[in-house]
DNA sequence: ACAAAAGTGTTTCCCGTACACCCATGT
DNA sequence: ACATGGGTGTACGGGAAACACTTTTGT
């Protein structure tokens, strides 16, 4: 029988956040160099306990806070729970991962000790963040698809062929750019802001700007098949 | 700084599963009445207390145990971490919740202070077990759709017409019988046993059995938009 | 024969893709 | 003029939904 009197084992509890940007056609990890001896001098991903008198998005938001201007935080996301006995060395630890993003035209400053990787290219990590990163990358991957998370990747202001780059380096493979912007605009996500952008060094025709209407994630796409029947009025 | 030896504090944490099962044309849950005081009689989630050394998923099974015969689960998968801090009265505990799904032909020998009960017809749930139960069953939803997870909700051999109500009562509306078996078959999951189940009291053609083919949980409609270029060989 | 339930065929629609073609600008 | 990149139009294919039609049983 279970009992909230008998508060058997207690444990520490954790939130982590992989912050996840695309940056020169690349899908990057916000990592910080580990200054204390389990794991000392590896990459980890920032985060820290979770306080008494909050829950976990807002320690991580606190958190990240240290690290990255929150405003810049355009999303985040509960990723899933990592529980392994043995995930730390020492007494044990429980982490809460979570997905944030953060887009494109930011360069937020971060701490000396902090930098961004290549999430296809990630170096030593500390414990199980590694996982935790592929994880995160996976999550976003499947939900460029389906819902609107693209405006979190994306500049308040953008091109359709530098959308397409960001779409690109975060699915890892080319996205036609005619095609994103006739689904974007379909999905009714994608409002031309009137402005243009100059044309390049070899000329070219200046490209439209647009930005995405919408602000918070929505679900665009929401049944694949099995699709309710379409209400009567 | 944060660091793993400072181990400021320490809290409980514990493990819940809202377990869907379809009968009688409807989705249910199995939940059970609380004996002890913070909420004495009302119904929860079963499960309890994360032991050191076992990670949540294993911590799930071990607990359900005893309430349904573990064979019987078909599929777990983790919901989400619920960590308000005023989320039980007392000492804090943050809960690791779970999607469990049984078949719709087994009907587990259940102690006697549980019981299943109707998803969108839910008793006064103790703390936020209703959020969990909630959150579970659109989890469901959306995963019938792009995986194969109705392998978890169905007997091990089933007429269409089964099937379907089955995927109704999950979804929530009806879907059609003819549909339902193509794409399922499109994509491969259909595998007809050679066996036929008699026809009921009116007559009618008898129908033929089939099986999901797959055990395990498989993504079958990985990518509505944006899809990777077909491999070139 | 008739009703009832299962299964099949056909049609339609929509979405996503591919690709050819037109447009605007710099050199 | 011509190259360069942006934008539009069109045609194709596939998957899912709707629904009529056929098949097989019981009464």
């Amino acid at each position: 029988m279970r009992s909230h009197i008998n508060s058997s084992s207690p444990l520490a509890h954790e939130v982590l956040a992989a912050v996840l940007q695309v940056r020169y056609a690349t899908l990057r990890v916000l990592l910080w160099r580990r200054a204390l001896d389990p794991h000392l001098g590896r990459w980890s991903l920032p985060g820290g306990r979770l306080r008494p008198d909050e829950d976990v998005e807002t320690s991580i938001r606190r958190q990240l806070a240290e690290k990255v201007d929150i405003r810049q935080l355009k999303h985040v996301e509960q990723l899933a729970v990592f529980s392994a006995p043995d995930r730390v060395p020492g007494p044990r630890v429980v982490a809460t991962a979570f997905l944030g993003l953060v887009p494109s035209d930011v360069d937020p400053e971060v701490p000396e000790d902090t930098a961004w990787h290549e999430v296809d290219n990630l170096p030593r990590t500390a414990f199980d963040h590694r996982e935790i990163v592929l994880k995160a990358r996976d999550r976003l991957r499947s939900k460029l698809s389906y819902t609107n998370v693209g405006f979190a990747l994306a500049p308040h202001e953008f091109t359709i062929s530098a959308l397409r780059e960001i779409y690109s380096a975060a699915l890892g493979y080319k996205v036609d750019a005619t095609n994103l912007q006739r689904v974007l605009s379909r999905r009714g996500l994608l409002e031309p802001t009137g402005h243009t952008a100059p044309s390049g060094r070899g000329g070219g025709r200046p490209a439209a700007l647009f930005s995405f209407g919408c602000e918070g994630i929505r679900v665009t796409d929401p049944f694949a098949v099995f699709r309710p029947p379409p209400s009567r009025r």
